[in-house]
DNA sequence: ATATAATACGAACGTTCGTTCTATTTAATA
DNA sequence: TATTAAATAGAACGAACGTTCGTATTATAT
């Protein structure tokens, strides 16, 4: 990172091509694995380049500053996570059904290995938690939305009449979003195979325990 | 680290005095609050040194190797661990006051900002969570150790009749843990205020539900 | 006071880091 | 086919990385 943080930030060529954005794009899709496993700071430029058989600086002309890379490593996570989880819940019906849909493919897009390292925003979230900057601002903004995603849902499971109406939002997305994080950490790291299966248990009790009669039936 | 991985691992002194001791607490205390904001990659003999106005190879024949510093650094903070929450929750009575103490005083110690970035195992846990070597073994080792701190004080909670006999204590465990960390998360990156006063509500909500008749009133 | 070891330092090692040039290859446009 | 701009490569940069080594400074034990 160095003495970037004064010198006028480099800019990757404005005017891109197919070709330019192809190798982005596989650019990209490789960073997102790498930094899962290894940390946005563990993610260099050389090892990417060496991995996609490219010369570090033809790489580096993608991007202009390793802040740069970083951002668009996380924005490209977030796209993935869009496409994989947030997207595809929206064919579920309206209510209850919808939030457990997203639920569900969060879970099973960090069980099925998508990302050789997990969960990658768990992992960038606690990587950058503590320091200052740009990418921890987009990290945190991502978080923000993706809390307020699962707030959302909880919501309109309660206008349709799914989910009683004296529950909190807020509180129950954090309490559906800590198990979750839970499920990642135990997966993870002490490779706990009961992991997600429990928290599946969990949280279907969790909801079960404060639906409504109208409700439709949860798996 | 590069080629240490062959290289026979050079040794610090093996016979401690007074001074060297000191020194090398000294150290890992600065150690500590580095890794728990910058990680334990992030965490560097250069600025460890710099910061503790010493020369690097001084710092450094403490160790022998940054492998065995950072080795060092997560046993330290373990041991802060122990002395902040684990001891001082004995002091409780056995069952569910001490499960509680348990848990109020792990989230004490990370709300009061003890370490300058959060808890420090749930960052340590996320870095090294997909790599190899002993740091990730030592790092899932203690945490196994942690979630059967927990687990066990639940299942005593229930020998001592406070909390029913079907909760199963495994699940729970996992569930306190999961709450906690979760907590960690939000209010370090999200900067939630709301954070650990939620989690208390959520946790003190969940043990009631499943305590007996006969258990000491919670906070 | 002297001997002996533990402790700390300064300087340097080879590598890798992010980054910046200049030159070359590639593809689209005229 | 010639022109032009984007895309990639190659070589080098200073800084920082972990690490080693020889030497000086301490403190303890004789």
């Amino acid at each position: 990172m160095a003495k970037t943080l004064l010198s006028p930030r480099k800019k990757a060529s404005p005017h891109r091509q197919v070709r330019g954005l192809r190798t982005r794009e596989a650019i990209l899709a490789r960073a997102v694995d790498i930094a899962s496993a290894q940390g946005l700071e563990g993610l260099t430029v050389g090892s990417l380049a060496s991995q996609l058989k490219m010369s570090k600086s033809g790489l580096f002309a993608h991007f202009g500053s390793k802040e740069d890379l970083q951002l668009a490593t996380v924005d490209f996570a977030r796209e993935i996570f869009i496409k994989e989880v947030t997207k595809p819940a929206l064919t579920a019906r309206k209510g209850m059904p919808r939030l457990w849909a997203l639920l569900e493919r969060w879970m099973d897009l960090v069980e099925k290995q998508v990302f050789e390292g997990g969960c990658f925003f768990s992992a960038a979230s606690f990587e950058f938690d503590s320091r200052r900057g740009v990418v921890r601002d987009r990290i945190a903004a991502i978080m923000h939305e993706w809390i307020g995603a699962i707030t959302r849902a909880v919501y309109e499971a309660q206008k349709a009449g799914h989910l009683e109406r004296k529950v909190d939002p807020t509180r129950l997305a954090f309490e559906i979003h800590a198990i979750s994080m839970g499920a990642h950490w135990a997966y993870q790291l002490l490779d706990d195979k009961q992991a997600y299966p429990r928290a599946r248990t969990i949280l279907l009790e969790k909801l079960r325990g404060i639906s409504t009669s109208e409700c439709p039936h949860l798996p």
